[in-house]
DNA sequence: GTTTATTTGTCGCAAATGCGACAGACTTAT
DNA sequence: ATAAGTCTGTCGCATTTGCGACAAATAAAC
């Protein structure tokens, strides 16, 4: 049982393979519970961490208390010291949004040079490449949504999105309300506000995370 | 003379592989002037840019006319369509800010197997993911700022980067107040008026761009 | 050196936004 | 089944914010 075969990071690698860089890697991988604690950052480049099943979410944490939400994992995501970069009292911090299973490799196994001069670190490296540059993909798209100046453009940049990746008007947010307008920076209640607006004009129908546009 | 050496995609490889290697890349330098459009991103992942001297920036561009501001690029930095999701109306366009080098290479040059299987390929794609990574890292470190909910605390978080950064309580802003502002996704003015009430109250001195920090 | 743009700076006003408080629906634990 | 907790939804109000218009200062172009 490979249940590796899909992970991305592994693409256009052999299961044998897999598992010997796994040993090779001294790859770990951990379960965890809702509302758990995944890893907290430290100021070196640590772990790289690949998310294998469930949904987890990176916030940042400031001496004056704000935390601020960065980042959605589901699997085949990356994530760890690697990607922020340590600055003020800020602290970066990972928590399972739902049970999750997460594979920890230690950073330096992966940029190192193997003993065995493995010659699967340069596809590594290439996937490592694409996941990361996926992930650049989402934080353009994001502030390309928060950047607009209002509410209604926030949300109509995110709907707009969604419409295009589900190819139908009809679909779910795909996370809570709540988290929703964390995710684009807004008050919830402006957001909630906006959604009624945008109904009793009857762009769209709407029912909790249930959206419907009509134009 | 090879002014490559520096370039961060090329650390770890010797002058004469560089060379070896911009010709099997079939790499091509190309100039431009203050205010020129550097490249237009097509849904082909064509091209991979790396800054080599002078200043641009990334801005996407859609169907309602909105320009938004995503990244400022100087050298060593790298951008092109990998980092960017085609989606909707959505453009992207990265124009000079100043006189500027910059390298072209075709992406399926770097991704694919050169012809001579030229070792030096694992180097590049590590690099290449290292400074996407930075990327993300700075793309991170913007939404944090972003994302606080008033004028006054985005300014600050910026504020404290700089300070950081320089390690000093004076210091310029790298850009322009306009296009702080932009970066800031706030009002010109009322950035302005931010700093003028910071200014009275004793927390900063500022004129232009010049800024210190008295607490 | 003169003109032309761009940037910095201020003001008042209208409008959008965030906030707090609250209630019902829905989930999740016990 | 009950209790605890989270999520959705609405309302008024105070405040922040963005906007437009304008002037002075600075930088760039000719």
């Amino acid at each position: 049982m490979n249940s590796l075969r899909n992970v991305e990071l592994f693409k256009g690698i052999s299961d044998e393979s897999i598992d010997e860089m796994m040993k090779c890697f001294k790859a770990e991988t951990r379960s965890f519970r809702k509302g758990d604690t995944i890893i907290v950052y430290s100021p070196e480049l640590e772990y790289l961490c690949i998310q294998l099943s469930g949904k987890a979410h990176l916030y940042s944490i400031d001496s004056d208390g704000n935390d601020t939400l960065l980042e959605h994992y589901t699997e085949n995501d990356i994530y760890g010291e690697v990607f922020t970069m340590p600055y003020g009292e800020l602290g970066y911090v990972v928590e399972a949004d739902t049970d999750c299973e997460v594979i920890f490799i230690r950073f330096s196994e992966i940029t190192g040079r193997c003993a065995k001069a493995c010659q699967h670190h340069t596809d590594i490296t290439n996937n490592l490449f694409y996941l990361t540059a996926k992930k650049t993909q989402m934080l353009l798209l994001r502030i390309n949504m928060i950047s607009r100046k209002t509410v209604r453009q926030k949300l109509e940049a995110y709907l707009q999105y969604l419409e295009e990746k589900y190819g139908t008007k009809e679909f779910d947010t795909e996370m809570s309300l709540s988290q929703l307008a964390r995710y684009l920076c807004v008050d919830r209640t402006s957001l909630m506000r906006e959604f009624r607006l945008m109904r009793e004009e009857g762009i769209l129908e709407n029912s909790g995370r249930k959206i419907k546009l009509l134009k």
